[in-house]
DNA sequence: ACAGCATATGTTAACGATAACATAAACAGG
DNA sequence: CCTGTTTATGTTATCGTTAACATATGCTGT
């Protein structure tokens, strides 16, 4: 900047306005200023700018993965919403692994962001008390814990399974199975199969029909091999609710390569509403948590808190919508 | 860090340098300052340390689309391969527009990136200018131009998409459509459709056989579209190639729709091998490009580069493989 | 026992921008 | 025409870390 102050005969300071949209410069200045820059070739330094001003423009974010379509439109709201703002989306995914998640949030942080997102309400102790301590704007998402560290945007997934086991009942279902992973690594398919499971039992139903599909997030390979199994072990399953239509449609698969009549003799369903959901034949009966609208939302609160713009809730529910398709009848 | 050389009683520099691993501090005196760093809840401040030290350890990187599982695993070998050296992906989507392009290329080059990578070889060409005066490694990755901006690691899409016509054509069929794009925005897809009517063209066979799908990318839903007016108006044909094998899979199932026997009456092929295209009844034939590899051969050449480790070449080759499945025969 | 070297720590200044304050010139209203 | 205010610009110090250099202490080999 000393050097374009210099060659447009000001001080570096009016330079610096000069590259700020709303401060106080004449054109005939700025004009000269932003000519002898491009001259220069000169790109404006934002580490230095972010440290003399304490504003990075950094939000930070962290998925699990970052090959998943849900996710994917969640960061995409996210990124619409911040655009505006010269807001830059830092994204890390954690491999759906606290520890990792844990080591993210730390080198994040040192970057100082002017807020974090992540997924999910649960977190290692030490990335709880980094994230309380953070001395800024924390949303959490795509969970919606009693106590959100900061804020949450999010749904129940045990709640949407259990409207989904409670349509399946009451069209007059009974033996439903469960494909998904074997671990809780990720925590929001352990959720949606403990949704499962409660649902089953305040029906007096049977909830013991689990499918383990290996370690999350589930494949369509996997969600085919743990379809396999079900019709090897359980022939007289009558619906399978899977963690993710990406699973369900390898199920769906499964089935097809066997020549089980879906849904003649066996309805499948799946989460998420991914796009293969919609188009497969048949098409899948999923739940759409609204991806896009989260990430959107989660924009809109994050300028609102660093606006210091009226005092907005602590958890916001998105209500995800069960769509019913050929899958299921 | 004041407060904290205070309260463990050394100077600062002892404590920087007590946060740093290979730098010489006694067990001690570490042990002191760390302990009095959580003391005080101390968040060691990268954006200081990188103004300092002119070093932001972070790469940018530009892909089309967060939504796609193959920039995603490129991502995935990237960060894979960066990680252990401390190096931060800086990743943003361009929404396969070089405008928007150009936009955060600027942008991130302000962050002051050790290395940038970028999808194509096509940019405006102010965004050209900006990478080739950036003074950092500037990698382009899936394509293979000529004459790269700087390195580039990737492959031809249109002689990948001539080896699969070759291919079909060897096994004696010649009305063979492509559905693709209908804009250039999808330079790769684009570059496709290029390879699919030189190699036509060289067989000398009706090339003419193009559908429109849309604005790329092309979704699954338009690839169901794209078939459907292909089966209107060229019923006769033999195969399709598709843009991807998300619209590949699409078409299959406006075939399983209306009846059309896949591959009895008719062939498809897609693009990109995605998980789905492996799964899908029948299997999908395409093309591998190697996503995951092109991400971890660009950062083995970041790694070089940094280091001035010898001189790579500036262009690296990656070999699709041609994937014959079901859904051809 | 002492030169010579490695190890542990300290001092000073600087990275490149801008917040905060100061000032000169232009302008408005009575 | 003069005071009060706005607009355009300048000056100074600083954000939090670390490079570069300096120094003290301990250790090695002869």
């Amino acid at each position: 900047m000393a050097d374009i102050a210099r060659l447009a005969g000001v001080s570096p300071m009016t330079v610096s306005r000069a590259f700020k949209a709303d401060s106080s410069v004449s054109d005939a200045t700025r004009d000269a200023i932003l000519k002898a820059a491009d001259d220069l070739g000169y790109v404006f330094d934002s580490t230095a700018s972010s440290l003399r001003s304490q504003r990075t423009d950094f939000i930070a974010v962290t998925i699990p993965s970052i090959n998943n379509a849900n996710f994917a439109e969640t960061v995409r709201g996210l990124s619409e919403g911040l655009k505006a703002r010269g807001l830059q989306i830092l994204l890390g995914y954690t491999d759906y692994d606290m520890a990792e998640e844990e080591r993210l949030i730390e080198q994040f942080l040192r970057r100082r962001p002017e807020a974090i997102v992540v997924t999910g309400g649960r977190h290692t102790p030490r990335a709880r008390r980094m994230l309380q301590n953070a001395g800024i704007p924390v949303i959490e998402t795509w969970d919606l814990p009693e106590d959100p560290i900061g804020h949450v945007i999010g749904f129940s997934n045990a709640d949407a399974v259990r409207g989904m086991v409670d349509h399946f009942v009451a069209r007059g279902l009974s033996r439903i199975a469960f494909i998904g992973g074997d671990t809780t690594r990720d925590t929001r398919g352990a959720d949606r199969r403990v949704g499962f499971i409660a649902a089953m039992q305040a029906h007096g139903l049977d909830a013991t029909r689990l499918i383990a599909a290996g370690i999350p997030p589930i494949s369509m390979r996997e969600g085919a091999g743990a379809m396999g199994r079900l019709l090897d072990t359980l022939p007289d399953t009558q619906a399978v609710i899977c963690v993710s239509d990406l699973s369900a449609f390898g199920a769906l698969t499964e089935c097809q390569r066997r020549g089980v009549d879906v849904p003649g003799r066996l309805w499948i369903a799946g989460f998420g509403d991914y796009e293969i959901a919609g188009i497969a034949v048949p098409a899948l009966t999923t739940i759409n948590p609204f991806p896009r609208d989260i990430g959107a939302r989660t924009a809109d609160l994050i300028l609102d808190l660093l606006d210091g713009r009226d005092d907005p809730p602590a958890r916001i529910a998105i209500s995800p919508a069960l769509l019913i398709r050929q899958s299921t009848g």
